[in-house]
DNA sequence: CTAACTAAACCTA
DNA sequence: TAGGTTTAGTTAG
């Protein structure tokens, strides 16, 4: 497992990969320690769920490619961060709904219902809140663009200004 | 058992 | 028609 902080114009975002793909993605902090000390965190709560992860040789991940696209992103341009991610430390019904909700481009949404739905499970949304409660993957796996029915916001596990500012930035305010 | 990023079906007045 | 209650579905601690 690798890890890095970029640097961007809305601030440090920490993240971790595998040879699978993306393990974490977090939000910008202010600080460098801040994001530090979360992506330690993350890796730390994913780590208990993870089987061995031994050996994993990095997959070659252009790290500079990405940090252009998030300094894109936070520029309020159309960005589509089409990367693969690592989904062992989810669980089967994490995955498919983590992975409906991955494609989901930019400026669009959905409602926890319609992800639901998809799956075959209507009656699941309040699942889908928790399996996209879980997504440590954030921009790459886009949970903040999963609101509820009546187009209001719903939750987000790092705050609702967050959900607000990011969605704010593709052109959509709630 | 509960809390956590929900929503629709059912009452009831 | 509006408003309150119940129920469905997943998962970690």
């Amino acid at each position: 497992m690798e890890r890095a902080v970029i640097e961007t114009l809305a601030g440090f975002v920490g993240l971790s990969w595998s040879r699978f793909g993306l393990v974490a993605l977090n939000l910008p902090t202010s600080c460098l320690i801040d994001a530090e000390t979360e992506l330690q965190a993350v890796l730390e709560g994913l780590k208990v769920r993870s089987q061995s992860d031994c050996q994993a040789p990095l997959a070659d991940f252009d790290l500079a490619k990405l940090e252009k696209k998030l300094n894109e992103y936070f520029h309020g341009k159309r960005v589509d961060f089409s990367l693969p991610v690592d989904f062992r430390h989810y669980t089967d019904f994490q995955k498919t709904i983590l992975k409906r909700v991955q494609e989901v481009s930019w400026g669009q949404m959905v409602s926890y219902g319609q992800i639901a739905a998809q799956a075959g499970i209507p009656r699941g949304s309040r699942a889908v809140g928790g399996a996209v409660g879980v997504n440590r993957i954030l921009l790459v796996i886009p949970c903040h663009r999963v609101i509820a029915h009546n187009g209001t916001l719903g939750g987000f596990g790092y705050g609702l200004e967050w959900k607000r500012k990011l969605l704010k930035l593709e052109g959509i305010s709630l």
